[in-house]
DNA sequence: ATCCCCCATCAAAAGGTTTTGATGGTGTGC
DNA sequence: GCACACCATCAAAACCTTTTGATGGGGGAT
């Protein structure tokens, strides 16, 4: 209060001085891991209070070697987030992962750039690594470290890594495939972006399976996450536009869905009579394109939720499941995948809600 | 490489000891602050490589002072993320400002509760405080503790803080009121939020004045930002249902907005023609509402830019304006505001986008 | 040949906390 | 009245870095 405007800090033997007693015995006082008499207690806190103490983070974390801090990173594609859509997907597991942290009482750290030694270490005490790629090179750096991590979404190379946190994609695209499959549909294509990340992977995979199951051909193609909505455009129109066009398309992005409509809408195909559509990621792209497009969720609340409840366990050396924890995603059946008269077969409802 | 998984950090003395030269000239041949002979560096990178070293962050700040991070507090409304509305807001906010500070390269802390004294401080060199309420205790606090702060959205009781970036919700507003009795509002209500911040006060301001200008007496009630849709919807009912009905109301919470719709249909009052709707702030409610309903957006990524770029500036020591620095709010004209054969008379165009 | 300066490196201090073995005084049990 | 235990407090070490004044040796200028 009668202090200046002084950039000093005060410190822990400031208080100590002022309340006549040892730096050990504020030590003490404050984190109760020492009995000390209520006078002297009453003494230090007067004290620290009319000086405006408060300890260090970091002179405390270098002796503790703890932060109570847990990192977060996130992998490129949605760290440029360019698109409304994928700023969408970026806020939303963001946003997830620091509800679910806030919730908790422990700050969370947006790691920059592990790699830049400019930019040089955060202190956290774990670190959660979202949509890894295939072996991917900040996971690497971590384990290096001996940085506890836990991961959102598996590295698909990393099969054996136990803390993490993964979708079923095998059951929901399956579903999906059953679903467009029950609707009529004969030849779906997949359209995945070109990231080597489980998004992209596993999906392929469980077409793939899906379609040898089914004595169908697996029509698969690339629409890579960095193409302009022109160049997908492009792309999209020719194939469509080619003999043998497929009569149902999944497509990872869901941006990307929304232009397959739009093509399908030039081209004077009618969505779903003619082609079915359905994203492998929801957005307002999928919701409000015309007709709305089926998409499959990516669940980012329950998968934060499962993540951050990992660390935190991992960090209080509690136990943890020995294998990935696995969370479904969320199939919402739209428009662009129901035809009229056709009967899903799997007693789903029909509607949407 | 060859090292067991030994939870024991490299300290730069072993780094030092390895390469055979002191402590200080490893720390030199890293920060670059004192010339180092190649052939010496060379033998301090080896060493550091081949013991996997990196440098204590908590060791780092406490002797330079800085860590490199700032922190972020959003107040409890948006912490306690319950109605996706909200969630939207919130995700947006946080996505955004962390997009702006991934972009600089600077990390970023989520600080989870500043007056809790077991979570105690975390190492921040200044901190952003997004829509702070009148006089509000955080901001108090961080003061106190000679943080630098920067607010997005001003702490109405603060107006003489001049690290702040503000929504100009005077002409905002008055544009949209302007633009309601052009379209023929006769008696405009005005409900806002109870929470005591820059986004319920600056608007309820703007209306009592534009009333006055325009010889109307102002309307105005509160709907709790905690109230439960159904509790909302009470509300709204009877203000729907008495004598003198206003026949425009802005709502400023944007999924009570829809639910203005919602009740005026139960009444059957027809959404724009007997009541016109508006929310004073964006979301996926006014935006999929039917009619879809007209809203301010606040710009959170603008604000969050603007923010971040203060913050950086005051921390590097740049000059920085003494004045808050003013976005302005998006106005989305739509469908609930907006009536056949009505003219707006400000030259607006009148479709969305 | 001498002086001076600069370059590369070193040693030591400082930064603020927590941890822990030691110390002195007070009360209890016999 | 003595030994013992315990309670409250203290002093010092440890955590790992950056910073800075000091040091020694080599080269250029005179």
């Amino acid at each position: 209060m009668g202090d200046r405007t002084s950039r000093r800090k005060v410190t822990i033997r400031e208080v100590a001085e002022r309340a006549q007693v040892s730096i050990s015995t504020v030590s003490h006082a404050f984190s109760g891991v020492r009995p000390i008499s209520q006078a002297t207690r009453d003494r230090v806190f007067a004290a620290a209070g009319e000086l405006g103490y408060d300890p260090n983070p970091s002179a405390r974390s270098l002796r503790t070697g703890r932060s109570g801090l847990v990192g977060l990173v996130l992998r490129p594609r949605y760290a440029v987030a360019h698109t409304r859509d994928r700023a969408e997907t970026f806020n939303r597991l963001v946003g997830s992962v620091a509800t679910e942290m806030l919730r908790r009482k422990v700050g969370l750290i947006h790691v920059p750039d592990l790699d830049d030694p400019a930019t040089a270490g955060v202190p956290m005490d774990g670190c959660l690594v979202a949509h890894p790629y295939g072996g991917d090179g900040v996971l690497t750096e971590l384990l290096r470290r001996n940085v506890p991590v836990v991961t959102i979404e598996e590295d698909p190379e990393r099969p054996a890594l136990p803390w993490a946190v993964r979708l079923d994609y095998t059951t929901a695209v399956t579903a999906l495939l059953d679903h467009l499959a029950a609707q009529g549909a004969d030849r779906i294509a997949l359209l995945t972006g070109s990231e080597d990340n489980a998004w992209n992977r596993r999906p392929r995979e469980t077409h793939e399976t899906w379609c040898a199951e089914h004595g169908r051909s697996a029509r698969t193609a690339l629409l890579s996450e960095s193409l302009s909505d022109a160049g997908a455009a492009g792309r999209i129109r020719r194939m469509l536009a080619g003999r043998r066009r497929p009569d149902a398309v999944v497509v990872a992005t869901s941006d990307f869905a929304a232009i397959v409509t739009q093509v399908a809408d030039e081209l004077g195909l009618r969505v779903p009579d003619d082609l079915m559509v359905a994203a492998l990621t929801d957005s307002e792209h999928s919701r409000r394109s015309h007709p709305p497009i089926t998409a499959m969720d990516l669940s980012h609340e329950h998968l934060a939720a499962a993540g951050v409840d990992l660390m935190l366990a991992r960090l209080a050396g509690a136990p943890t499941p020995d294998e990935p924890v696995v969370v479904a995603p969320d199939l919402r059946l739209r428009a662009s995948t129901r035809r009229a008269g056709a009967d899903d077969g799997d007693g789903r409802p029909r509607g949407p809600r």
